[in-house]
DNA sequence: ATTTGACCAGTTAGATAGATACGGTCATGA
DNA sequence: TCATGACCGTATCTATCTAACTGGTCAAAT
């Protein structure tokens, strides 16, 4: 049983509001007057939970971002045939689809998140694809990914499919686009038939690795920002 | 032998300029003054030829892709193994690169054409979609492509490709990117064994496939616009 | 101790006007 | 007959100022 303190609820009412007002307008657009009216408290409260504007959109990021990583590996467990690259592609993007914030994230322009993302500077394109490709060649070492094509080149052909669902689903007026989960299957399909390896891949390991990958990724951001998980919803020591 | 008037050599020296400065500088940011300087000939010259900027852009641009077409039906037919969606995709996509205007409007962000695409309305994505779920249906008719998906979900992936390679092309520097050439041979084995029927599909007629559409493309285009393959380069008849 | 909301300084959005640059024309000259 | 480039009206940019707004603070209220 999990046991939720006053100043916890508090807080996740707080996010729950930024996430609307976020999705809605963007974070640019969102003042913060609009957040704390949204959450019913007043504009000093959110000062006594996240340091500033920044911080409580990186806070409201993170919470997100961990449900739809909770939710896939839900998914992914649960599939019998769960396991193999396609598979792995497919539960991950249904259970982005899943996470309004999340999706909106990722199909809206980027305006939800605005200048929040702006900061992370021009780099942050080439630090990701570097991450892509670094993961394929793991994904690779763990026989979950054909190794006949090099990790550059899959690593490449990955994020082109993350680009082109976010620009496909702003472009595209979802009214003549088929269904997201049709177009999630369909995806993780050519994705299993395109990049597993002879024979499909090893479910097993399949598993372990995406169980042992996020472990590591959730540790990494948590050292790197000072966030444990028995913590609140952070005090402000977070100076944006 | 082809013959080439003096007329029409002057325009192809026009169009080589703007192909040049449209790709470097884009639609918007060239001005017909820098056309004329670079061509070696006096801006109202263009006015001879065109009907004005937005003319001369449509120009170019059919030209261009005229070449690509070309080129691309060319690499088809000299590959003994050409005429599977792999082959179809993987030599579109070389003859497409291989074209420095081509190339850059579809990976420069589009800055390159500007304002004269943004004229072509809100309504020329859903357009392209449905004609590339069209184009999906014929092709699954035509058994070049497998037939257990939807034409919606399969053009939906096609465009997200598209988007994706265009998108990827502007964020990823080319230093760490991996070869156009790797990229596109890799993306079009993931096409093939992803979007190709059992078998891989009929060769033959994937060939008369793709040369029919290509000339109904063309025809229609032409019937449109007025223009005819042994017409001159248009005098200036069009009015944007 | 905890929460509030009026208040502050810094930034941004909007309006205006002047200057610049642009696409397109056409009288002139070759 | 063909090609030119100075010229024209308009559209776009620059500069400048003002008014409104925004993120953040903190004395006061609870």
């Amino acid at each position: 049983m999990v046991l939720l303190t006053h100043r916890q609820q508090r807080a996740d009412r707080i996010l729950d509001a930024a996430a609307r007002l976020f999705a809605r307008y963007g974070y640019d657009k969102t003042t913060v007057d609009e957040i704390a009216r949204e959450a019913g408290v007043a504009k000093g409260t959110l000062y006594l939970h996240w340091s500033g504007k920044e911080a409580l959109a990186e806070a409201l990021l993170y919470r997100e971002v961990r449900r739809v990583i909770e939710d896939f590996l839900q998914r992914l467990e649960a599939d019998p045939e769960g396991g193999t690259i396609g598979s792995i592609y497919r539960h991950s993007l249904l259970a982005t689809f899943a996470n309004p914030f999340v999706r909106a994230v990722l199909t809206s322009d980027n305006q939800v998140l605005g200048d929040y993302l702006r900061r992370l500077g021009p780099d942050y394109d080439q630090i990701r694809f570097e991450a892509a490709r670094a993961l394929v060649e793991r994904m690779q070492a763990a026989g979950l990914v054909r190794t006949d094509l090099r990790p550059e080149a899959i690593a490449y052909l990955l994020t082109m499919l993350s680009l082109g669902l976010a620009s496909a689903g702003t472009l595209i007026p979802a009214a003549i686009a088929p269904p997201p989960d049709e177009v999630a299957i369909a995806l993780a399909d050519v994705v299993q038939r395109g990049l597993a390896p002879e024979g499909g891949g090893d479910r097993e390991a399949g598993k372990r690795f995406v169980r042992a990958y996020l472990a590591e990724v959730i540790r990494r951001y948590e050292q790197l920002r000072g966030l444990r998980k028995d913590a609140d919803d952070g005090q402000p020591s977070d100076s944006g």
